[in-house]
DNA sequence: ATCTACTCCTGATTGC
DNA sequence: TGCAATCAGGAGTAGA
């Protein structure tokens, strides 16, 4: 499922079409989680790409005066294709042409989404979204000031795409358990030195998974084809029953905020 | 204002 | 064996 390592993935296999002309767009099957806009999508013709970048969970392509966004969702990869390469799969939706390649967008389960904005419509989605986590704007005192009043549960503070964007279930269960942190604890609770770790750990479990090429449980691949090596790293996440490689203890799944989420019950007690 | 629960979707897995 | 119920989860939205 695509968080922010599996989108960084994908944005970097995207970048040899980067000052490439985007011909025009195929649409197979408009119902994803927004229905897309075909009127605006069919007159598209001969855009140069100019940048293409990752902005949260979105891949996003900037033209000159519009951006293209790709939001992957859960079940959500791209293929990339010769152009005289015909083939579809199952839940192919749209297909991204180029003069000699293509990249396709199949999304199973129809969660991702695509949008056309102006720059104007793309600066009003740009600030609705919390920081980058692996900017410096990310830190401990940023951290404080988003849980310090907080009531709610810290494992949904750092999946609120308005506190932090990118860290999903698998990271953020991960995270947790390298901070040390129980997923439960109320963010008004952690104390200064677990928001420093807290900050330091979702950094340091990214950064990893993109180094991996992020996580391949059933879905994701990369453009090219490859599997994402971190799950084999995996600590916590999907390993209810299984000891703990740090003490040994059983490793426990509760359900927060809808979500399972995997910790040990001795490394991460309630503060 | 804040927080929680529900919702979309399909395929794999589980249960009877 | 086969069909049905359950689960997975990003994030918008409705409701508490």
């Amino acid at each position: 499922m695509p968080e922010l390592p599996e989108v960084e993935t994908s944005v970097r296999a995207l970048k040899p079409f980067e000052g490439k002309v985007l011909e025009n767009i195929s649409i197979l099957n408009p119902k994803l989680r927004w229905k897309v806009d075909t009127k605006k999508i069919s007159s598209i013709e001969n855009l140069l790409i100019e940048n293409i970048f990752r902005r949260a969970k979105c891949i996003v392509m900037q033209f000159k005066n519009s951006f293209h966004v790709l939001h992957l969702g859960m079940t959500g990869t791209l293929r990339i294709q010769d152009a005289g390469n015909n083939r579809t799969e199952k839940h192919d939706h749209l297909i991204f042409h180029f003069h000699d390649k293509c990249f396709v967008f199949n999304d199973t389960r129809k969660f991702g989404y695509f949008k056309i904005l102006s720059i104007e419509e793309y600066k009003n989605f740009d600030c609705k979204l919390g920081p980058e986590p692996l900017s410096k704007n990310f830190n401990a005192k940023y951290l404080e000031d988003q849980t310090t009043k907080s009531s709610a549960a810290i494992k949904n503070l750092i999946m609120d795409q308005k506190v932090v964007v990118g860290v999903g279930n698998i990271y953020a269960n991960e995270a947790l358990f390298t901070a040390k942190i129980h997923p439960l604890t109320k963010g008004s609770h952690l104390s200064h030195d677990e928001r420093k770790q807290l900050v330091a750990a979702i950094k340091t479990v990214l950064t990893k998974a993109i180094a991996l090429g992020g996580t391949t449980l059933k879905d994701f691949y990369t453009p090219e084809g490859n599997k994402g090596y971190f799950k084999i790293k995996l600590k916590v996440y999907g390993k209810a029953g299984a000891p703990c490689p740090n003490c040994n203890e059983i490793i426990s799944k509760i359900i927060v905020g809808q979500r399972a989420s995997f910790f040990c019950s001795s490394c991460q007690k309630i503060s």
